[in-house]
This record gives C-alpha cells, structure tokens and sequence, in this order.
DNA sequence: CACCATGTTCCTTG
DNA sequence: CCAAGGAACATGGT
C-alpha cells in the first residue's frame, strides 16, 4: 500500500487507535524488517512504550513513543516497501501468513505484515532525514523543483521517483502528475521549462491531494475481515463494485484510449519500471 | 516457464 | 566525488 496517499490514509486510521496505547509485547518474525536494528534493541525500547502519536513523512510512517523512564521518548519509522500493511486485530485472532513483527496491546495486536519483506519497521531514523521537501509543505516551490531538475540529465518521470527532489511521490503518481503537466516522461530533467515545472509542481500536489481525498472515502478495517485492503488508486475492485470509481487516467491504462484526446496510453520502462502516457498530450 | 508488481539500497561503470 | 544503470531483496498473480 505503498505512494505517499495511502500512506497519509493509514496514518490517519491508525493515529486515533494507537494513540496512548501501551506496548505489552514485542513478537519479531522477521528480522531482516528491523535493520539494522536487532530483534533484542527493538524488544528493550519498545517493551512498556506507549503511542503519544503517529505522524508520515514521504512514505514513512513516523511513530512518537514514550518508553520507561524520565526523558525517554523516542521514534519508530516505518515504511511499507511494496506490500506492507499495518492494522490492528484481536489478540486471539490467528496470525497472517507473512507477519513480520507483531506488537500487543493489552486485548489486540498491531501487526506489520509484508508478503514480500521489502518494508520496514526500525528505530534506524537516517532514511527519513535524507528526504527532500514534503510536497504540501512550503519549501517545495515550484523554483525549489526546478533548481532541483535543473541539476539531472535523467528523465524527468524517473528523477520523480528521487526521494530526494520531493517525498512522496512513487510510481504511479509519477506517471499521473506527468500526464496532468502535460509533459512527456522521456524529457530529460534539466529540459523541462520553468512554465512546466510550475505546472509540474501544480500537478504533483493535484494528484496527490486528490488520491488521499478518494482513499479517505474508503474503509481501513482489513485487520478484521478478508485478505484484500484499499489499494485505492486502483478502480473497480475487491469485491465493492460501484463504490470505486476510476481514478488513474494514465497508469495501467495501456491501450485505453485518453480521455482527453482519446489516442491510445502507451507504456514504456524507465530505470526498469513502467510508465504511462498520451503520446499526444505529452510533449 | 515467463513476465509482471505501489520501493529502496547497494554495487558497478563511466 | 558524482550521475546513471542495473541487480538484489522475496513472494505471488497471471
């Protein structure tokens, strides 16, 4: 449940349930989720905890804890890599098939599962500090992106996915924000003119915010029911048939035609991971 | 069997 | 030192 919507999404479901809730234990499944830190560092920090609040930052989740002890609070990042999911459950409940750490809280259980491990769940805090600006903060301008473009030869939809140059923005939202410019993906970076960056850093802030007003219209209560979750961005789904609408205008639409000048999207591989676009409204 | 998948990091190459 | 490209990570769906 990976781009920066979902995210914003799940920490606004979670922050209310987690919020002065205290840590009874700590279950790690796996491991390799915590590096660098150890099962045991984990276990010792969190062990007696309490949540004092849930915040994101780009695609992290930033959890605010206050362990044992005098002056003693401190971070849990977390990132939800591919296909992470964070929920919480009855304790009695059975454990899901990829749970890689388990936290209980008193009657239920936080679960951090992961079928393909590739999320995080760390008291390791540099990944969040070498992030770029958040796209709905001041600092990102459309003259901070520009200056930013500006210094790249690479494509501008793959310079997109750089954390670095605005947090957030992954994938999908690439290939839309592009679409919405106006601009094609292929245009090396430091060629995209100061009149389409503005419109750029419009775009990306469009999408974006448009994506989390959609998920927010949608249920976050997996932990209890059956396998599949909101992965919102995508349009009919799992089972809800006309509660979903279509979202995505250019991403996993190949063939479809646009529906602003009707020309078939396109797909293409950047840096080895697909983008969509209207040849025809994207220059 | 082949290819695809919402992300990040590490290694190599130029 | 830097930018760019590609593989690796691990699992499952089609």
């Amino acid at each position: 449940m990976p781009e920066l919507p979902e995210v914003e999404v799940l920490v606004r479901h979670l922050a209310p349930l987690l919020q002065n809730r205290t840590i009874r234990e700590v279950h790690v499944h796996r491991p390799k989720v915590l590096l660098p830190t150890s099962p045991r560092e984990l276990q010792e920090r969190l062990s007696g905890a309490r949540f004092l609040g849930l915040t994101r930052r780009g695609k992290y989740l930033l959890f605010a804890l206050r362990g044992k002890g005098r002056n003693n609070d401190f971070s849990l990042v977390g990132h939800l890599g591919m296909t992470g999911r964070m929920y919480l459950q009855p304790a009695k409940q059975s454990l899901p098939k990829h749970a890689a750490v388990v936290l209980r809280l008193g009657r239920e259980n936080f679960i951090y599962e992961d079928q393909r491990y590739f999320g995080r769940l760390t008291l390791a805090v540099e990944a969040v500090a070498a992030l770029g600006p958040e796209p709905f903060e001041a600092e990102f301008t459309p003259t901070a992106l520009a200056q930013a473009l500006q210094r790249s030869t690479r494509p501008v939809k793959v310079k997109l996915l750089d954390q670095e140059l605005v947090a957030g923005v992954g994938n999908i939202y690439a290939s839309e924000a592009l679409f919405r410019a106006g601009i094609s993906p292929r245009r090396p970076a430091h060629r995209v003119k100061l009149h389409e960056v503005k419109a750029l850093h419009r775009a990306i802030r469009a999408v974006l915010r448009e994506a989390i007003r959609n998920g927010s219209t949608i249920p976050l209560n997996f932990g209890t029911e059956g396998k599949r979750d909101g992965l919102f961005y995508y349009g009919q789904a799992l089972g809800m048939p006309d509660f979903y609408e279509e979202r995505l205008r250019v991403y996993d639409r190949l063939g479809q035609p646009c529906d602003r000048c009707g020309t078939p999207i396109r797909r293409l591989v950047q840096a080895a991971r697909s983008t969509f676009y209207c040849p025809d409204c994207q220059r």
